[in-house]
DNA sequence: GTCAGTCTGTTACCTTATAACGCATGAAGC
DNA sequence: GCTTCATGCGTTATAAGGTAACAGACTGAC
């Protein structure tokens, strides 16, 4: 009803992102394309924030965020969006956090496809400054992928989350 | 939810659990007792109704079946349960499914003490039938430790979980 | 243009988790 | 004995996270 024009408008709310994250939002374009997907202007938007917030973000804070511009935003307008995001990893979700953080290395300018590092990521939490690293060891991939199986178990997506201290706050 | 044939074994309300579940306990309970803890009666029936489950459980089930035996059961009651139990590792919560499963070596009778296998524990969640397997795998926690520790962090608890699909669903 | 599939808006609701306050119990000290 | 402090728990209220279901709008294929 109320949803005129706005999102057609196309910039990102009342205004663009940083350099930085327009050339990754440009990069996961690409990459849709190339893969018969559609980074809709909502979805650019979602990943927009969630990679403009460097460090892991709540739906709802997102969902705050999204309303500045688009007035109807709803909890399942930003789900979706993530569902979407988190299919195609371009974002990760901290499961021990409940928070939500862009994945450089999907979003990188020369990404490409399918050999899924999207499902081997590990995420080192800080207790103290709250902040969140991500790794991508093949030797942890490896270990945990060999255990599995050793278990009978037929591996798939990862999560491992390391709570510590980092070298800043150590 | 399946209402298994096989948990109806004992009433587990009011009374007692059944006897693999209360030898646990007692090995809980000596466990608390040499480290000046207090496994206190809502704990260990927290404790006893989470192992009687040997898959995992959420938060409000277990809070529903609390209520079987105690009225004024409410959320703070389960949780404060909860917290006490995943902190000496009696339980461990699974993030990815938000429910709790208890650790079974940490409950073993001959359990002893302070080496954290409590932080280092992995679950392989099988995607089809639900049901959770807990691993201790060392080289899994080595690769991650040292993974981290290349990375500048200090680790601490680690929470590792793999979807996939069990030998059985297999 | 019309049809099918996808995407989004919208309302309503469910699940999971925590804050805050106060009473009860029990050990420690005088 | 009585105070004092700490811990555990009851109780109320609310925050935070997440989904279901339906309707309208858009897109691409025919």
């Amino acid at each position: 009803m109320k949803r005129g024009v706005t999102d057609r408008a196309m910039p990102s709310g009342q205004g663009r992102f940083p350099k930085r994250v327009e050339a990754m939002l440009d990069a996961a374009d690409a990459a849709c394309a190339a893969h018969g997907a559609r980074l809709t202007p909502l979805r650019r938007q979602v990943l927009g924030l969630v990679l403009e917030s460097d460090q892991p973000i709540g739906a709802y804070a997102l969902l705050d965020r999204l309303k500045e511009s688009r007035t109807g935003a709803a909890p399942p307008t930003v789900y979706r969006a993530l569902e979407f995001l988190l299919e195609r990893g371009f974002v990760h979700k901290v499961e021990r956090l409940n928070a939500f953080i862009g994945c450089h290395s999907a979003t990188a300018p020369h990404d490409h496809d399918d050999h899924d590092h999207a499902h081997t990521v590990q995420f080192l939490i800080c207790g103290k400054c709250g902040r969140v690293q991500e790794l991508e060891d093949e030797s942890v991939r490896s270990a945990l992928a060999n255990a599995a199986s050793r278990a009978g178990f037929a591996p798939g997506r990862m999560t491992v989350e390391v709570e510590g201290v980092c070298r800043d706050c150590g």
